[in-house]
DNA sequence: TGGGGGTGCGGCAATTTGTCGTGGTGCGGT
DNA sequence: ACCGCACCACGACAAATTGCCGCACCCCCA
């Protein structure tokens, strides 16, 4: 099915990422880069949405905010929540406003698909809490922060307070890479 | 103003503070050790409840599940979600199901009264992200597992996956201690 | 044609971790 | 009452990691 979906993310990189990929399993797809871009498309859009992906973190303004434009625009779009670096009181925000799901970047395309088509609420009761070990919550944020920086290591090691050096040697050891264009691209 | 409130929490240190600071806060209170128990109570209970605390994490059964039923009871209640260990998916799916707010454990009694009247939706559109040093981030971490493994250092090194040697050495270098008991008796 | 900033990498001292071992302390079973 | 067990707090010492140099090299921009 042919879904319009509109796609709200100030990164050049990600949205025209998001954009192809889309496109490629037959949507419909807008995009804005800026909050007020994307309430100008609304405001000129007659036919409905069917989901909405919307960055969190949009330069100056708060995705948060746009939330009730899409609803009041599309009562049915599902609205997808994305952000580079996720906490739960504005998990619980966007929630409460209206937002279907909530991710953080980096997400592979199954993750955003299978957050926007899941229930969050109703039929998943989401395996209680199973306390991570301190490598792979330092591993994750690490990932986290690095993507946040676009890749740029010494960046992220001073908002890490680490050596660059340091972080440097710590991202050899996992050959982990960067999964993140292959797994939006490995999809067609 | 004296309110109606149940307090769903299996550790009984905890559940007794709760209930103690609550009550000398004069408000009424009601607590349950388990998802049975809490669901007996509620039926047996004509008087509705202004809110709710409950934890996510009530050994085998999940607190979640008890957010419909306590709002089929009391529809005005204002749930908060306490937990060990949170994450956003819990966060999300607590709040769609209806939970007001949602916090992890060590929380104060101030943050919690603070969550209980909080507007996390509507008002306040909480800052946006600020990355957190590596080291806070592992501080915090460590504290959350410590914490829900009731202070066991051998037992929190384990599920860190660090030796329990070391994370005996790096509690001593932060001084920080045990706010926890604190926090929740300097109240009256 | 210089900065200025980023990346990778080698080397080396300083710090931190892992792993021993020794004592001490509660708690439950027999 | 005694033993075993699991916990905590240390000390000591080798192994690993980090911090901090320096160097070469790129790219961008004035």
């Amino acid at each position: 099915m042919t879904q319009q979906i509109l796609v709200v993310e100030d990164d050049v990189a990600l949205r025209t990422q998001l954009q192809r990929v889309l496109t490629r399993r037959s949507h419909d797809v807008v995009t804005a880069a800026s909050a007020e871009s994307c309430l100008a498309l609304l405001a000129e859009r007659p036919v409905p949405l069917d989901a909405a992906i919307l960055d969190l973190n949009l330069g100056e303004d708060n995705g948060l905010d746009l939330i009730e434009p899409v609803l009041a625009h599309s009562p049915d779009c599902r609205i997808l929540m994305l952000t580079g670096y996720g906490s739960i009181p504005t998990a619980v925000a966007a929630t409460r406003r209206g937002a279907h799901n909530y991710l953080t970047k980096p997400a592979s395309l199954d993750d955003i698909l299978g957050a926007l088509s899941a229930n969050p609420g109703t039929e998943t009761p989401p395996l209680p809490s199973a306390p991570p070990s301190l490598e792979r919550l330092e591993w994750e944020h690490i990932q986290r922060v690095l993507e946040e920086h676009d890749g740029n290591i010494s960046a992220a090691a001073r908002t890490l307070g680490i050596h660059r050096r340091t972080l440097q040697r710590r991202l050899k050891k996992r050959p982990s890479a960067n999964d993140y264009d292959r797994d939006y691209d490995r999809d067609y």
